[in-house]
DNA sequence: TTTCTTGGTTAGGAGTCCTAAGGTTAGGAC
DNA sequence: GTCCTAACCTTAGGACTCCTAACCAAGAAA
């Protein structure tokens, strides 16, 4: 945690050490949140027994259309392929998963919750509570602009090749930010052909289709 | 990563198991971000062989204004004592951290970086400019909300007693907020004695003083 | 076939994080 | 002053994370 000046900054000012001083604070709360998050999932995990990447990997196999292979798991969760088989093991030592060969190509392995795993999960989803607990006394509007704001930073870290892994619609191809001019429902959605706003936003969509060539300079 | 329905919802329904569905990926939001913090963080730290709390020790240890102790840096980080003591021993071993006793009571210790530690500190504190980059394109008056709306949630965090320590603007008592009708800077700093804005807010200053009563009713 | 490549697993090592069991020092009671 | 107790920290032991490197197994290509 750096230490902040004498003064308080309001004002946009160059700093020495890259981004300006609003910036840089900015990145501490990212920080102090991401903390949070952390230490809320840290804590419903530990009185089950479970390890923090477990939880996370219980978590994610929950609610996926198709069951993922250990590589996808890794570059999700951006960690190497060691280090999920591990997990993944000790969650089957456990009998929480499930692995099968990957019915495409037998040199993968696919993934599935156990009925244990589906019931423990249900109970590992719940470790946000405190936070949405806290959001019910927010704006609405603050709320979504907060998730826009969120997610036009994970899709930006993602296009500079960041964040290898992002599923929201900000990176999606399917997303067409502002179509339209109802200022409630701006964007579009071509897949579903449907107009939403920024509370709609989605974080993790199971139809999401990466925007390649979103660095390009053209179109 | 829980799934997300097969509709984009942007009306605030209260869903099933606690929190409205824009509450829930709002959460889902803040995760994604600990996590880019999280890898940020790691991968800065590991080519320059440190571990993660190691890290997040060093960056704590510079510009605090008065050395902390064992049991300090505990609540910090929300780990055990001996957890933090294991990490503090390593970064004596590398010569980063000087450890004495505390001079105010000589069975804690306090620990400030060496000079070698300074110079490693200022090269760590780069991790975020992946985002201090990106957070270079948004505009000053969505970062200042965005800012406020962290601040406000982990505030809240912390008066519901989830989070141990914050050192936030909103959390202390020398902060009074919309206190001045001027919209540019509505809150005041009884401290400093000065009216400041959104972007001025505070993630980590070094005055702060908790303003314990804050859940009580009155007042 | 034989070879190359890709996908996972396993082994070994440093570090995180816990609980439990020491060692010091401080502050009272006597 | 001496003893006791509480506070602060360190150490020991164990499960887990995370890496790299070495190893199998299955597909693809020669």
């Amino acid at each position: 945690m750096e230490a902040e000046g004498a003064l308080p900054a309001d004002r946009a000012e160059p700093s020495a050490d890259g981004g300006t001083d609003l910036d840089r604070r900015l990145a501490m709360a990212l920080e102090r949140v991401g903390h949070v998050v952390r230490t809320l999932q840290w804590r419903q995990a530990y009185t089950r027994g479970l390890s923090p990447i477990q939880t996370r990997l219980l978590l994610h196999l929950s609610g996926r259309t198709r069951p993922p292979r250990v590589s996808d798991l890794a570059a999700e969760f951006d960690v190497s392929l060691a280090t999920v088989s591990d997990a993944l093991a000790a969650l089957r030592r456990k009998e929480l998963i499930r692995r099968e060969p990957d019915p495409a190509d037998r040199r993968g392995r696919v993934f599935a919750l156990t009925d244990a795993g589906e019931r423990l999960t249900a109970d590992l989803e719940r470790w946000s509570t405190p936070i949405t607990e806290r959001l019910a006394a927010c704006g609405e509007a603050d709320k979504a602009a907060a998730l826009r704001f969120l997610l036009d930073l994970v899709g930006g870290l993602h296009d500079t090749g960041v964040l290898a892994i992002a599923r929201t619609c900000v990176t999606c191809r399917f997303f067409v930010r502002d179509a339209h001019d109802d200022p409630r429902r701006p964007h579009h959605c071509r897949l579903l052909d449907t107009p939403f706003g920024d509370a709609a936003l989605r974080v993790d969509c199971a139809e999401h289709q990466s925007a390649e060539p979103a660095s390009l300079p053209g179109e």
